[in-house]
DNA sequence: CCGAAAGACCGACTGTCAATCGGTGTTACG
DNA sequence: CGTAACACCGATTGACAGTCGGTCTTTCGG
């Protein structure tokens, strides 16, 4: 019945430590991505360079020029593009057993800890008050 | 300080189908997935063939030979591979920051439904239950 | 015992995409 | 105006998935 396709566009593993350093430090500008990245790879500036306009160019990072350089910083938040990507990825497995996905999720949460176990607690039961006695 | 790599192995698009497949009707003779989905699209039995061949080696679908011919079966269960998907995309992504994650998640969770949040309520409250009283 | 039919494999291509550079313009500044 | 710093473009390499064609092997009716 329902074919699942499965598409997530991850990133690839420059991208992704470029995108970490520039959540971290909130800012990114070549020299300092590969000060930071580059250089202990043994990478050119360029690679980097390239990395972050691709990121840019996906919509990740946002640029403007300061001189005649660009300068970068994230675009949408690190919970944001989790939050999308785990929604993705979700929606697409789940075609209809939401029931496997809850259990799994669970699961994960409890391996972080009970205290994220009763976080989830607390924040499942706000949700279901705001629709019990809420609006809409 | 935590980089986070980001590497999660899909399945291509065939694939997918063709995992959806087996795992739907319980088994896959390769003239059978090629009906159902080979032909639709128009490709040939060997694509089919391959496909199946590759889930086997990646460990998805196990294999046995009835005559001459190889007979398919899923080797994970959708509910596990969904499980563990979500789990190493989670392990990726969340190095530390675990709440942003458990929030996301009851987001998603919510818009699959309220049932589908009460039955979180339900398992959290479960799992609160044993970790209190349980052994261990 | 033999040949056709069914099926499994291997090798080869194409297309996509990230990672990487080199080479070539461009621009700010002393 | 020359130079250093930087942005871009184009090309290459290395995965992979999707697709086949060609070929070797096994099974089975005559």
């Amino acid at each position: 019945m329902a074919s699942v396709p499965l598409h997530l566009s991850l990133l690839g593993e420059l991208e992704s430590e470029v995108m970490n350093h520039v959540w971290s430090t909130g800012q990114g500008e070549v020299k300092a991505v590969h000060s930071a990245l580059g250089a202990p790879r043994g990478i050119t500036v360029n690679t980097v360079q390239s990395t972050l306009k691709r990121l840019y160019e996906k919509g990740l990072l946002a640029r403007h020029k300061v001189s005649h350089a660009y300068v970068y910083e994230p675009r949408v938040s690190r919970e944001a593009f989790h939050h999308g990507l785990i929604g993705k990825l979700v929606g697409q497995l789940v075609n209809g057993q939401a029931d496997a996905l809850v259990s799994a999720f669970v699961d994960l949460t409890e391996r972080a800890g009970v205290d994220q176990l009763q976080r989830l607690e607390a924040l499942v039961a706000e949700r279901l008050r705001q629709r019990d006695g809420g609006s809409r």
